[in-house]
RNA sequence: GGAGAGGUGGUCGAGUGGUUAAUGGCUCUGGGCUGUAAACCCAGCGCUCUUCGGAGCUACGGAGGUUCGAAUCCUCCCCUCUCCA
């Protein structure tokens, strides 16, 4: 068995650390540790899933994870990483947000057992500051000198087309208070974060030394970067979200199966609690035949169910095989439904199949083609299919027969741009 | 205010009286290859109709005009850019 601080390293979550002897200090006795989100929206997306699957370990090794929800911070914004000053949050819209995260945390710590995680909103201390205190008892020990040193605060006040407001400056202040803060009522000893919150982590615990002679720790993950150099947690379509509503199962799923080879162990070691042992055969697979993606496919269902359950999980399966060429037979209208709910559907009337009109001209209603140009264009090129049996003819008729259910009929677009058709009486 | 350049299809950019729905590149769409990747290859890329040969309509900033015929010539208008004050 692996210590925590063994198994951090070994999974590569380690970034820097604020003192040598951190991984025996974590084996002494359990602590309580913090790490701060940005309540920009009401859903976390990707980015933030390495410092939750961190907190995670924290708490497996029985630590307490307490995290913060930026509720005041929020209000300012972090000028860390940014090169602009950013949109302000109204409070009710923090609200709002503190609690979607809230619920998306809850899939990855567990806020009931023994080391409980817990969370909370720093709005509740930051709002209640008066500034004169603020100033004479925190600002008093922070030198502006040191904090011009800063590379995000420099960057931005040389930057003179967009410059940095005061409040934005002041930002690492109250994140240094919110350390102490949680270490004065709830003995939070350790910060964690993304590699650019370290200025910020570091400030805090210098605070709490200077102001109450106690040891606080940090520690930063790595910031995590693609093989070939993109942007990890984007896609065509957008950011990836934990949200299902944002970003449903399926896409959540197909995200993962679409990472590439050389991706696959580290993402697995930071996404997935699979052993060592299983991802070293992960990397033999990966090594000797790739072609069976196996690593990818794994790697999607454990993140996957771990977020959103197995059967959301089943269902992202089950859609990913029916829209790679599987066969759709068999399939009702509700598994139908289910495994192209993300898909555009139309409506009609079921009184057209007895009048068998050109299926061309219903897809056109239904605005699935354009025009009859581009729609004979597709057929003559082989990239058109009715529940994914390619259709040659371009005067096909909408008949009871072109249903693949008992009301549902399933058009493709080339390879994967389905649309269901739903006949209703009315 | 003065001088000049220019506005072409999703985009860049040719064309300067007639086989020009408008060369070419890019993007995009479909197909092939493949590992749901990249690269590559093929095809398509205004709309409608078609007996699949083609036919019709609409289009080159806007409005008029010249002409058998205009994106191309003329007039007015609108807009953009560069230089000078």
């Amino acid at each position: 068995m692996m210590t925590l601080y063994e198994e951090l390293q070994w999974r590569g979550f380690l970034h820097q650390a604020t003192h040598e002897d951190l991984g025996e200090r974590l084996e002494k006795e359990p602590i309580a540790l913090y790490c701060g989100f940005d309540p920009t929206a009401d859903s976390l997306h990707i980015g933030s899933m390495l410092p939750i699957m961190g907190l995670a370990h924290f708490q497996r090794h029985g630590h307490r994870p307490i995290v913060v929800v930026g509720g005041g911070t929020g209000l300012i914004g972090d000028p860390s990483g940014k090169t602009q000053e950013r949109q302000l949050l109204t409070k009710e819209q923090v609200e709002i947000n503190a609690l979607g995260i809230r619920r998306q945390l809850a899939h990855f710590l567990d806020f009931e057992g023994p080391c409980s995680a817990r969370m909370v909103n720093n709005a509740e201390w930051l709002c209640a500051l008066s500034l004169v205190d603020f100033l004479r008892d925190i600002g008093k020990h922070f030198s502006i000198n040191m904090m011009l040193a800063k590379d995000s605060v420099r960057q931005r006040v040389q930057d003179r087309d967009h410059g940095m407001s005061f409040t934005e400056f002041t930002y690492s202040l109250l994140q240094s208070y919110d350390f102490l803060y949680l270490s004065d009522h709830y003995d939070c000893r350790m910060q964690v974060g993304g590699s650019d919150q370290w200025g910020n982590i570091v400030s805090g615990m210098d605070l709490i030394r200077r102001l109450r002679d106690k040891t606080a720790y940090g520690l930063t993950f790595p910031l995590v970067t693609k093989s070939d150099g993109t942007k990890f947690g984007k896609t065509e379509t957008g950011n990836v979200w934990l949200d299902p509503r944002r970003t449903s199962p399926y896409r959540f799923y197909q995200f993962w199966i679409n990472q590439a080879d050389a991706d696959l162990p580290r993402w697995m070691k930071f996404f997935t609690y699979l052993s060592r042992e299983e991802v070293q055969e992960y990397e033999r697979l990966l090594r000797e035949e790739p072609e069976k993606r196996v690593a990818q496919k794994r790697l999607a269902e454990e993140v996957t169910r771990l977020l959103h359950g197995q059967e959301a999980l089943d269902g992202a399966v089950r859609a990913s095989e029916a829209m790679f060429g599987g066969s759709l037979q068999g399939l009702d209208d509700a598994a139908l439904e289910d495994v192209f709910s993300e898909m555009p559907a139309s409506e009609l009337s079921s009184r057209l199949l007895s009048a068998s009109p050109l299926l061309i001209e219903v897809l056109i209603e239904a605005g699935v083609f354009q025009s009859k140009g581009e729609a004979r264009r597709l057929i003559q090129s082989h990239g058109f299919y009715l529940n994914n049996q390619r259709v040659d003819a371009e005067d096909l008729r909408l008949t009871e027969r072109s249903l693949c259910s008992s009301r549902i009929a399933v058009v493709r677009k080339g390879k994967k741009n389905y649309h269901l058709l739903k006949f209703v009486d009315r």
